[in-house]
DNA sequence: AAAAGATTTTGACATTGTCCAAATCACCGG
DNA sequence: CCGGTGATTTGGACAATGTCAAAATCTTTT
C-alpha cells in the first residue's frame, strides 16, 4: 500500500499527521474500533482527541478511502480494503473479525428478487458463528 | 397469530400485562426499534418503563419468540417473524425496513467457501438502497 | 512569511443500552 | 380464595459510542 499522506493528496485532503497516523492504524489493523484506532494512534503521536478520531475516520469513508462497517453489539469497525466484493464473519463471542470473498463470484443470490421497489445499492453479508479461539473455550 | 399470553404460556413465561402488551406490539408493528414499542405499549397500557421493554424484549429474544435484527445506524429492531429465512432491505435515507426472501430457497452461497475456522450458525444479509418514497424526495 | 481556509481540540450533550436494589406481581399450593 | 415465593417491573445511576459547536491551531497557497 502507498503511503498514508500520498493517499490523502490524491483526494486532495489536506495532509495532517492525524490523518496520515489514523489511515496507517486502520491499514495496519483492519477491523479496529475507533476506540482501538485511537489508541493505536496515540503510540505514535502522542496524543489524539476522540473527536479528531472521528472526523478522519468520517472523511476517509466519505471520500471512500476506507469502509465502515457496524455489526450487531459491537462499535464501528474501519478497514482499508476497499472496492472488492468481499464479506466479513464475526465471532459472537469474541467479536473477532475476518475477511471472506464473496461464495460465489458475482453473488449470484445477492440481488433479492422481489426489491419491494427499493434502489439497491450494496448487498452487506455477514456470517456469524465462533471463531476458532472461542469454539475451544468453555461455554459460559 | 395466536394470542400473545398463549405464546407465553407455551414457553412456561408467567404472563404480565407488559409482556403481552409487548409481544402484540412488535407483532403488530414489525421491525419497530425498542423506543417505539415503548410508545405503542403506552397507548395500550398507559406507562411502561424503558427496562421493562428492553426485559421483556430480551426474553422473548432469548426464548426465540421474535428476533432482533442491528442494521448499522439504527437501534435494535424487532419482528415477530421467526424460524423461516428472510432478509432485509433497509433503506438508507429514512431506516424503513422491509423483509424480503431469500433470493434462492435455501440460499446456496450463504456457505462462506472459506469460513477460516469459524463455526458458522447464521448468514444474515441487509440489502441497502433507498425505498420508493424517499427515492421520489429530492436530494440531501 | 502572511492570509485564508480547513482541521483539531475541548467540553457539552444525545442516544441506546445495562446494572442494581426495592417494590410489585403472577402463579402454585393449601 | 389467600398466602408465600420467586420472578418481574421500576426508577435511577451509569456506560459506551457518537455528534455538535466554538475557539485554537495547523496546512496550503500567495
Amino acid at each position: 500500500m502507498r503511503a498514508a499522506a500520498d493517499i490523502l493528496r490524491q483526494h486532495r485532503l489536506p495532509v495532517t499527521a492525524q490523518r496520515v497516523a489514523v489511515l496507517s492504524e486502520v491499514s495496519r489493523r483492519p477491523h479496529a474500533t475507533a476506540d482501538e484506532i485511537a489508541e493505536g494512534v496515540r503510540v505514535e503521536l502522542g496524543s489524539i482527541s476522540r473527536q479528531s478520531v472521528y472526523n478522519v475516520l468520517t472523511v476517509l469513508t466519505d471520500k471512500g478511502i476506507i469502509r465502515r462497517i457496524q455489526p450487531a453489539d459491537s462499535a464501528a469497525r474501519y478497514e482499508d480494503r476497499v472496492g472488492d466484493n468481499h464479506h466479513h464473519l464475526v465471532c459472537r463471542a469474541c467479536g473477532h473479525t475476518q475477511d471472506v470473498c464473496c461464495a460465489k463470484g458475482h453473488a449470484p443470490c445477492l440481488t433479492a428478487h422481489d426489491h419491494h421497489g427499493f434502489a439497491i445499492d450494496e448487498a452487506e453479508v455477514i456470517y456469524w458463528g465462533l471463531c476458532p479461539a472461542c469454539q475451544r473455550k468453555p461455554k459460559r
